[in-house]
RNA sequence: CCGCCCUUAGCUCAGACUGGUAGAGCAGUCGACUGUAGAUCGACUUGUCCCCCGUUCAAAUCGGGGAGGGCGGACCA
């Protein structure tokens, strides 16, 4: 593969990349540059983290080495999202829910190497330099860095700030030649490219964020929102079911991007087809091998949402399927991070 | 260490001065209308009023104590 067509590969799906030259020089000027991800373990993990998760198979196809972070204390800094005494129950978890997602997606979870913020983060020479950073950063600045990630409230807390600055630094302390992360994460990388030294500095590849099932922002707090790793069949049924999606338009239409982002290029690595079973009353039954195909039809009106919801919730449960299972079969897992919610 | 303020529905808050066992908006649920959803109408649901003790026929409301949160002052050797 030539430099063209990783750099295409590494690039696709996505929103954002800062920027692509230099993601060209890397790939010419290193055998293999690493490129990492991190997620901190708090709620739990649902269909838009599948999405980023897809592109890591994209990745390991292009030849990058690619490292998971799972910043455990990440969790606990953002508003205490997590609590300390849940962290290892949480981080082990999401990473056999993260693995479940790139095995689903056509990678190989092997080939990522795992890191937990703890790992490193309580060493000296990560605690040195973030004492340096926290001496060196306005309290706007990193602020403003964080905005889109941090929780935001009327008094918050000194562990968002440090948060934004440590997330700056992991870039550097995993020695990574590329930060991915979702478009959000994009002040922090910004903040990370503006406070380190050139030879330093991450190039970054920004993944879109989906639109919520219910209109507007996928969100954390409504359930009906999104789709979850674990929710079966009938439960991913009902809440497309209940998703909004206006006839002809594609404009913040979770069930579209779903389709776009996830199914597609899943069922096209698995070598599968869309179907959309219709009543011969409307037409019959329709087969898309691309999404462009699908949302020009969509968009002309040939493809009515009501004979799409039930086709996508059908492709949306079937791509979940083998997480949703890996999960389900290891009950322990979800017990012991989420004790409240699973007894 | 001292002082002041706050705590009521899932969320944001009203009600407290002038005791009569609780309200609004948003959210949610269900109908109507759409071949989905949304929007729009219509209906409905929601509570240890932070906890304990006391006063009273009666306490979210008054008094005392406590917990949690916020703000300020003092201390700055």
């Amino acid at each position: 593969m030539n430099t063209r067509d990783r750099t295409e590969l590494i690039t696709r799906h996505t929103e954002e990349t800062v920027t692509e030259a230099e993601i060209e020089q890397l790939l010419d000027e290193r055998e293999r540059p690493h490129a990492y991800i991190g997620y901190a373990p708090t709620g739990e993990m649902h269909i838009g983290h599948f999405t980023t998760m897809r592109k890591l198979a994209d990745f390991i196809a292009a030849g990058l080495e690619v490292t998971v972070l799972v910043a455990d204390l990440h969790a606990h800094l953002d508003d205490e999202k997590s609590p300390f005494e849940l962290l290892d129950a949480r981080a082990t978890y999401y990473e056999e829910a993260i693995r479940g997602m790139i095995d689903a997606a056509g990678g190989n979870s092997d080939d990522v190497t795992f890191v937990r913020g703890t790992d490193y983060q309580l060493e000296e020479p990560y605690t040195l330099e973030l004492y340096q950073l926290i001496a060196d950063t306005t309290i706007s600045r990193a602020k403003r860095a964080g905005s889109e990630v941090v929780r935001q409230s009327d008094n918050p807390n000194l562990g968002g700030l440090v948060y934004t600055l440590m997330q700056s630094l992991d870039v550097l302390a995993l020695d990574a030649d590329i930060a991915y992360g979702g478009i959000d994460q994009r002040g922090i990388y910004m903040l990370s490219r503006e406070l380190f030294d050139d030879d330093e500095t991450p190039a970054c590849v920004f993944a879109p964020l989906l639109s919520g099932l219910t209109g507007g922002k996928m969100s954390a707090s409504d359930a009906g929102s999104k789709v979850n790793l674990t929710d079966d069949a009938t439960e991913i049924d009902e809440k497309i079911q209940g998703a909004y999606c206006p006839q002809g338009e594609v404009e913040d239409n979770g069930v579209l991007e779903y389709l776009e982002y996830l199914v597609f290029p899943v069922l096209d690595e698995r070598g599968q087809q869309f179907t959309v079973e219709r009543p011969d009353e409307y037409g019959g039954t329709l087969v898309y091998e691309r999404y462009g195909e699908l949302e020009a039809d969509y968009r002309s009106g040939e493809l009515h949402p009501a004979d799409l919801k039930p086709s996508a919730a059908t492709a949306i449960s079937a791509v979940v399927d083998p997480v949703r299972e890996r999960l389900t079969d290891q009950p322990e897992l979800l017990a012991d991070a989420y004790p409240d919610r699973y007894e």
